[in-house]
DNA sequence: GCTTGCAATGTAAACGTTTACACATGCGAG
DNA sequence: CTCGCATGTGTAAACGTTTACATTGCAAGC
């Protein structure tokens, strides 16, 4: 594999101008750089990067720290962040904590080891709290979660509000026992359930069980927890979750009951899927701006490695309340 | 931020028996040993990837190449990749190609570049057909597609007998006009319109038509080639899709016109998702070990990098014929 | 014609490791 | 008592770049 030095030799130069024709540095004669140009292909030269990382003490990497991969919401950012990045000639690594605080730990040291550019994060709650000053030694924008001790850039959705709003629309259709299933291991989860709290008690409704579990929630945390709502005394009139994955679990519970939506339960859930839409009914969500979200986050990255002294900004993006057929319409 | 001079100096040795104990060579005394560790916590050192993968060649890091990150078939691939390399102190870089030859060969130009220590890959047939023994210079494990040109591990599916095992059952429902969508973009597709043939033949029967296109399916394509077919004079009694990105816009497209599964069309296709079993009535899928496929994959590699030489393997793995009720079981 | 200054290029140090080689020490075998 | 060898450690080169600094040549200003 040729190195920079065999460029030199064979366009009879030094290393030090071939390095400059590479990185478009001035100075060079356009013939020179003709030439260096011309030998560079002839051997198929390309600079290795490693050595370009140690020395120039940057890289082209950019890290994505989710909590899960298998999370429709969190792919779709991936699809955003990659399609952004690589237009600039960035790549992405992606690291999946399973919201586990010791592994997000592992992958910020991966960050650190490697040189990574810099880093589009969703914090687990832990992390949030062990967060210093000190921390953010490289570049770092944080998605779908909210962090209040440090400053950082950071892309989210106004939970509470779009949490509220749902939560309004389905005490509109008359329910009174209404069930809420949030992930606790986030603040996207907590922030969720104040909204949905809020709405509740301005109309003087208790939530029928304040349903509240799971710090990494996935379908079967769903499946379990609306299992036990739908087996109360009382059931729930209507129910809300927080992601599709728990929402295709209460679904799951849902149809093992024979019950009927909405007649029987109404449903929504937070997260617009690819398969919402073709339940039957359709399902009633709060859709979030997700490649949005990816693609802002991208973009707001880049402009930090690129200068690292601008000012933090925090980008509220708005959700969209998608009114099917669960909640009763 | 320390370097590895900084804890010689205060351990006081030479750098070179620091980086032997960090590396677990040989001929350190026990206590020299102690005394370095101690100084590495307390400087909290740790040493720089990029200069240790400078010096000795070689990186923790391996690419997984795919053709679309919104794929569940590919995103249970991904984490099971995932789970398993990180087990083994690597991480994964991952690179989405949306069957995009140029995209593809930028991300095998970056695993060179960044001296990326193995990938996983899933080709498109463009690159599949250009492959030669020269391009192998890289530890490597292909994935869901055939290839026969090159040695090289291989992990897959049986495609024609799934597809054809799949049809067979349909067929044996008694429908004689069958569609089937598939991506023809990867060998995966051909093979498995192959086993659609095959069977088809084997009775007699005609494909209705023989619906095959989109390098690249999606749920858009999927619709749209729906749409087309449902709307022949003599439209399908059953149809049989690719993926499931495609399957959910075939659902789409029956949807809209209120068309009764199975009664009106039949319907099958290939992977399990989430909301197979959700959908009234449930699909009848070809579940592949998608996990397994991942984590297959990845031991491969892992296998490789540690040893080039080995022979190599081709691993087929089998499909689930999963059956509910969108056949008319 | 001599200085000044800038453009063009080269030389070599530096980035932070690993490792080949050299050297010192101690111990057992002859 | 010497030789040989294994063990433990240090010195410095090497990995492939970028870049500070030095050097050269040439044009312009006086």
């Amino acid at each position: 594999m040729a190195k920079i030095r065999d460029v030199a030799e064979a366009a009879g130069v030094s290393t030090a101008t071939v390095s400059r024709v590479l990185t478009n540095k001035p100075h060079v004669r356009p013939e020179v750089k003709k030439k260096v140009l011309e030998v560079v292909e002839a051997l198929g030269y390309r600079p290795n990067r490693v050595a370009q990382n140690l020395r120039s003490n940057s890289s082209k990497i950019i890290a994505l720290i989710i909590s899960d991969i298998e999370n429709p919401f969190f792919q779709r950012v991936s699809r955003a962040v990659d399609d952004t990045v690589h237009d600039l000639g960035y790549s992405v690594m992606l690291c999946n904590t399973d919201e586990n605080p010791e592994k997000e730990r592992l992958s910020l040291n991966l960050l650190r080891d490697e040189n990574i550019a810099g880093v589009i994060l969703a914090p687990t709650r832990q992390t949030i709290d062990t967060f210093s000053k000190s921390t953010v030694e490289i570049p770092m924008v944080i998605i779908d979660r909210h962090v209040t001790n440090i400053n950082v850039d950071n892309v989210m959705i106004d939970n509470i509000q779009a949490a509220y709003s749902i939560t309004k629309h389905l005490i509109g259709h008359g329910y009174s026992r209404i069930g809420g299933i949030f992930g606790m291991g986030s603040t996207t989860g907590r922030d969720r359930r104040e909204g949905f709290l809020r709405a509740l008690k301005e109309h003087a409704l208790k939530p029928i069980t304040e349903l509240t579990k799971y710090a990494h929630p996935r379908e079967e945390d769903g499946y379990t927890t609306a299992t036990k709502l739908l087996e109360l005394p009382e059931p729930p009139e209507a129910i809300l979750t927080s992601n599709s994955l728990l929402a295709a679990g209460v679904m799951q519970a849902i149809r093992e009951r024979s019950l009927r939506i909405p007649d029987d339960v109404a449903f929504a859930t937070f997260d617009d899927t690819t398969w919402a839409k073709l339940m039957v009914p359709p399902l009633t969500v709060v859709d979030q701006p997700t490649y949005e979200i990816g693609r802002t986050a991208a973009e707001l990255l880049i402009k930090r490695i690129q200068d690292p002294s601008r000012s933090y900004r925090e980008v509220i993006l708005n959700t969209r309340l998608i009114l099917r057929h669960s909640c009763g319409c």
